[in-house]
RNA sequence: UGGGGCGUCGUCUAAUGGUAGGACACCUGGUUUUGGUCCAGGCAGUUGGGGUUCGAGUCCCUACGCCCCAGCCA
């Protein structure tokens, strides 16, 4: 291919050509990726971290790890850990250590107190409800507090006691003074401080007064100098206000930029669900290896670069879209193709007597590690007289196009010789116990130099030399492609999301997998070892993604 | 006539006003010691209607459709 795609070009990075074209920035590229710690990542924050990171590689300027923790009832330290070690998985760096919106509480408490001088900010005695009721509707226009137009100093007096705690929860707040009429309710004289008598996780009990989203975002990019400011479309209706406050404070003011958030098919993406899916024991924790969070697709054998290349696929726009999951299977694909060592493995296991190979011996054979890779190298099996198959791939009644093993029927073992099956043995219940076949002598290593045509290559393991293990296939978590279409979406939880393969056959090679590599099973699929169960005594395998089956697609 | 956004193949995404292209999905065929990969080919799109223009996905008008907003969440 002799077409270098442009490192992401959108929208966004149009912007930011023009912003460096007219020295707007001086040039400068700052942008942040701006978590808020209550759950883990998933896939939709990747594209985010894909973005924000990427336009600070692509110019050459830096993007910070920001953690927006101004809610200290939502917010814990576990999720902080796992975000940091997900964006460094995802091979993404920032400077120093991470940064906390809570650093700047101070600062914004005293911007805070800059905006009652302006006469722009008001302490107000209104309920959570009663501010609720008159801040008018959609189409109606909201009512003033009556608290509205206290003075300065007395505005001054009471914002200072909220912070010494003299109030309790939901006692007062610190709102803006804006316009209660404006067609945009975020406008509505906003609440910028509440009071939360609770314990953050970095400030500890040294606040009880929190800032709000909308006021303390525009700041936290403000202090930090940031440029771009790139967040998900449901803000557009916020910038009015992020702009509005850094207006009135008169301070670095960095632009807003609004993108669709990415929805996959077949899949949910809002953390507050995952939660639930977490709580109810539907999955096995945030890293279920079926659940979209990054580190699920982390144990589910996904890699850094197919993620990032799916971001790269799926482009930055602003129209809200669904994108195939199929699409982010491809992209695994695409990547471990290239560089996954293959192996044999026999999940289903059949065994297969070749009657005319002698007893007791066992031949060593050389195998391709892979074929997309001649420097990977080969390395050693063991065949025998005894040896498994899959049971799929045994038919006594074949179809037309079935070309792998039937009664009659010469086949190729991968690497060993061509079998044909001669008998096929049943136990008293009628099923296949056992199949009997003779082998080719002269087809040593899997090929013959007569020209003979033989259609089916299968996958097999000595039944002599093996290893078992467990072997864990997933599918999608969900049965329909929006899951929250009709009611509860755990009534769309897909029943064979999971199915538990005891005792396969595996090459022993594999005795000692990594539990970084992954591994593809011929003709099977991808598999890694899992990183939260398997042991030396039981291994455990996940399959992260089947390879394509035509010959399933035709039985369809 | 509340405000803010968005409409391009089935899906995602490109196209200084100048041949509507790519990826995924799907379908053919070829190669193949993986029914994988790879290769060749195919299918298929500018929401509708007007207007400006030599020329409109792009500009204007209009209709329609979809998404977001009434947390002291982010």
């Amino acid at each position: 291919m002799n077409i270098i795609k442009d490192t992401q070009s959108n929208f966004i990075t149009k912007i930011i050509d023009d912003d460096n074209h007219t020295k707007k920035w001086d040039e400068r590229v700052h942008t942040r990726f701006p978590p808020e710690p209550n759950g883990y990542l998933h896939i939709g924050h990747a594209k985010s971290i894909c973005l924000n990171f990427g336009i600070a590689q692509k110019y050459g300027g830096k993007c910070n790890l920001r953690f927006d923790d101004t809610n200290p009832l939502k917010e814990e330290d576990e999720y902080v850990k796992s975000i940091i070690d997900d964006v460094k998985w995802l091979g993404f760096h920032w400077e120093d250590e991470p940064l906390y919106a809570s650093n700047y509480f101070e600062q914004m408490f005293d911007y805070a107190i800059e905006l009652i001088n302006q006469g722009n900010a008001y302490v107000c005695d209104l309920k959570s409800d009663e501010v609720k009721d008159q801040r008018g509707t959609l189409k109606n226009p909201g009512i003033e507090s009556p608290f509205r137009n206290r003075s300065i100093s007395e505005n001054l007096e009471l914002f200072k006691k909220m912070r010494a705690g003299d109030f309790l929860d939901g006692e007062k707040t610190l709102r803006a003074k804006i316009d209660m009429q404006h067609a945009n309710l975020n406008m509505r004289d906003p609440v910028m401080y509440r009071i939360l008598h609770a314990k953050h996780h970095r400030t500890g009990s040294k606040w009880c007064i929190y800032p709000m989203y909308d006021w303390a975002h525009g700041l936290e990019d403000s202090i930090e100098k940031i440029t771009h400011s790139i967040c998900t479309l449901e803000f557009e209706d916020h910038r009015p206000l992020y702009d509005w406050y850094l207006n009135s404070l008169e301070v670095y003011h960095p632009q807003q930029i609004e993108f669709a958030r990415l929805n996959l098919n077949y899949t949910i993406m809002s953390k507050r669900k995952l939660k639930r899916l977490v709580d109810e024991g539907h999955v096995d924790g945030w890293s279920d290896p079926r659940m979209p969070t990054i580190s699920g697709l982390k144990r589910r054998g996904y890699t850094p670069k197919s993620i990032k290349h799916f971001s790269d696929e799926i482009g930055v726009t602003k129209r809200d879209t669904v994108v195939d999951v199929a699409k982010l299977e491809n992209a695994l694909r695409e990547d471990l193709n290239k560089r996954a060592p293959r192996v044999m493995g026999v999940l289903d296991p059949i065994k297969v007597v070749i009657t005319n190979y002698p007893e007791g011996e066992i031949e060593t054979l050389d195998a391709k590690n892979n074929p997309e890779d001649e420097s990977a190298g080969t390395r050693k099996i063991s065949f025998s007289k005894e040896i498994f198959i899959e049971r799929n791939d045994f038919m006594e009644d074949p179809p037309k196009k079935y070309f792998r093993l039937s009664l009659g029927k010469e086949v190729r073992l991968k690497f060993a010789y061509y079998i044909t099956c001669t008998e096929v043995i049943k136990n008293e219940n009628g099923e296949i116990s056992e199949i009997h076949c003779t082998y080719d002598p002269k087809t040593k290593g899997g090929m013959s130099d007569d020209g003979r045509k033989v259609r089916g290559t299968l996958h097999w393991v000595s039944a002599s030399e093996y290893i078992e293990a467990d072997i864990r296939l997933y599918d999608r978590l969900f049965k329909s492609q929006n899951p929250e279409a009709s009611g509860d979406f755990v009534d769309d939880l897909n029943p064979d999301s999971l199915k538990l393969i005891k005792n396969a056959k595996l090459e022993t090679c594999l005795s000692n997998a990594e539990s970084k590599s992954i591994y593809q099973f011929e003709r099977t699929g991808y598999f890694v070892l899992d990183s939260k169960d398997s042991s030396e005594n039981n291994l455990i395998f996940n399959r992260a993604v089947s390879l394509r089956d035509s010959w399933a697609k035709l039985n369809r």
